[in-house]
DNA sequence: ACAGTTTCCCGTAAATGC
DNA sequence: TGCATTTACGGGAAACTG
């Protein structure tokens, strides 16, 4: 049978494409050794709360590919019941009412109504997008929800969003790193960040964060924070994983701090930061120089985008950068990378023969216990990776 | 109802791609009163001869959508009738048995089997591809076989694929440029490539072609002439067509005749011509230049390719191309655009505020008589284009 | 093993809906 | 009218298949 190929986000469960398969696996954790070869497993999407009774009457999702399965003795697992959902397509209309309302569930319900326990379980809340451009906001739903409530089920969470503190936000956004790279935020970089979504203030900690702050558009600003930072994200990991890794992306700073950490610094002494006005993320550098009149100058290019860093890797441009200097030769500004570290000990090596990226980037993305959730005796996997995560239980 | 984008394609009729929309109309030529309202048309798609009794036992694809249509009044054309098959997806498995085979029929049926003549009509032989990546294949055969054959229906054409000569196949090439772009070939330029599929020659008049010369990978090399031909033909529709439309592009021409013709000439005269050895399509220049020694030297890049030309354009690479003399200046060595234009005149327009490319290419890619079949008074447009393009009958 | 062919699905652009 | 959302489909890459 056709494997799908590795989807682009991986490690972005509980968002659901239209149009894009995905498999989930239905354990039953207690035997019932009667029931063997006998259970039959339904599964069905839907906002509604699971009971049984809500099942009729299902509508606005089409679940293609089969719906119904028997469970059968799982090998690998002491031979526990299990039902593996492939291929459930889902491609036709919906009546999304915004992103706000849009947290739907998927539902399996077993044939089993002989006993007097239903067995049924159902997903963690999901978001379904019809286009791949709707996943930094979809995911941006998964994080709040997971991050503010443990209800397994409350489609209704976005009617009225809870606020965050800034330290759940700054410990998600932080996690939004480390779980990709090999690098989470230092303090410093949170602390910028706390400041753009903020304003200035003395200590965060218990500063509350709306999901309108987190997930709307900045005022003045053509996208939201949430957008911005997801952008940079994926800027890291197609761009710059190794420079990231090894920690020489200063990348969240003010231009008043960076001022200030450049200014006393010899001339050459550069930072790597990521632009604050792009939406699609950018990357720049910052470098000290000595004006004419000897007086100390900050001065930085106009950030790289993806589409430049396509053709050349960014340690290539840091290395072959040059100005023109008082006296019309070509030179390199660029020499020390704060706070001196030899450019050439930093991006030597990510040069010469082109800058292979280290692709294998391990770490689960969010916490397994909050992507399960239980009923009864049934378990799903609601990790909805697709088919070549095969997800250890 | 919603229109479908314009595909990259809309000028490579008779190629049908799986799970991408097409549509076609079928009219009736001759009035039958009686019949109005009441004259259903049905479609399918087959390998085989186009009798009714074919029909039956129809299999491998499938046409999603509706594929019976009551005819209707056409308001623009004199009453006739008329029936627009829409959304003909066609997406599943189906069994091609390579290229050489895979012609087929779509064929129309009407209902009226009351009256005894049968109502009928089928476009002509059709190539399904599941990949865009296949169309340039996929419009080879095409080109072939209406180059060769007035036989409306042969699908097995390609079992035994008959010889064309350099006349038919020229004029054939010529075509390409010129319904895609304001110019078609020289004789030159088709000299250059006669010689390239038949070797040095006095006269290419009469010489035969053969199906596997022109679409299967020449000798040493991983592409076919067609591939390499139908890539640049690409490459000048979507990169230069401004400088093709003027002439400036010599593009096909020996490495001999090269020299030949700008040995002679100033220093600093280039003409452009096109990569032999790339597959994806690439373009250089080529110029005359005195070493040190005062001996002329021809010159020239490694081509330009698609991704190059992506951030910068042809005509500003030109202006701006710059070597280091004997004395270690940077100059240009392009002056003049064979045989003396000076190259400020042809590319200086192109340059300053981003050259914009004239994408409005007009001009019919196909004969017409060569899309249209005819059987008894049904008549399909058999030219499959996509919604956008109302084909005037 | 391999090449021809299909499937998968992202990402841009256009169309649609609200 | 404008914005949110969906559809269309090219194109790169993986998967499949004979």
């Amino acid at each position: 049978e056709r494997q799908p190929c590795m989807p682009m986000h991986p490690d972005r469960p509980l968002v659901i494409k239209t149009g894009v398969q995905f498999t989930n696996k239905v354990r039953l954790l207690v035997k019932f050794p009667e029931l063997n070869y006998q259970l039959k497993i339904k599964v069905c999407i839907d906002k509604e709360s699971g009971d049984v009774a809500a099942i009729r009457g299902s509508r606005k999702f089409n679940i293609l590919g089969t719906n119904t399965k028997v469970m059968n003795m799982e090998e690998s697992n002491n031979g526990s019941l299990s039902a593996e959902f492939k291929h459930l397509v889902r491609p036709m209309h919906l009546l999304l009412a915004g992103w706000n309302g849009s947290l739907f569930l998927i539902l399996f319900m077993s044939n089993c109504i002989d006993i007097d326990l239903i067995l049924q379980t159902h997903s963690l809340p999901v978001v379904v997008i019809s286009n791949i451009c709707q996943m930094p906001n979809a995911w941006a739903s998964i994080l709040w929800y997971n991050m503010l409530t443990n209800h397994p089920k409350n489609v209704n969470f976005f009617t009225k969003p809870p606020v965050g503190t800034w330290d759940q936000v700054a410990e998600v956004l932080s996690w939004q790193f480390s779980s990709t790279t090999k690098r989470g935020l230092t303090i410093e970089q949170l602390t910028t960040l706390a400041e753009k979504l903020l304003g200035p203030c003395v200590n965060y900690s218990g500063c509350q964060i709306t999901w309108a702050k987190f997930c709307k558009n900045m005022a003045g600003k053509g996208f939201s924070f949430w957008v911005w930072l997801d952008n940079i994200i994926d800027l890291v990991k197609k761009y710059i994983l190794a420079l990231w890794n090894e920690g020489y992306i200063m990348g969240f700073i003010s231009k008043e701090r960076e001022r200030a950490i450049l200014s006393p610094k010899p001339p050459g002494t550069f930072l790597l930061r990521f632009s604050e006005s792009s939406k699609e993320g950018g990357i720049t550098f910052t470098w000290v120089e000595k004006d004419i009149n000897g007086k100390t100058q900050i001065q930085s290019v106009e950030p790289y985008t993806k589409q430049q860093l396509n053709s050349m890797s960014f340690a290539e441009i840091i290395m072959g950068y040059k100005i023109m200097d008082a006296t019309n030769i070509l030179v390199s500004p660029l020499v020390y990378l704060f706070p001196e570290i030899p450019k050439e000990d930093a991006f030597g090596k990510y040069c010469r023969p082109e800058a292979v990226p280290e692709p294998d980037v391990g770490g689960d993305p969010m916490n397994s216990e909050l992507l399960f959730s239980f009923s009864f005796f049934l378990c799903s996997d609601a990790y909805m990776n697709r088919k070549h995560d095969a997800l250890p239980l």
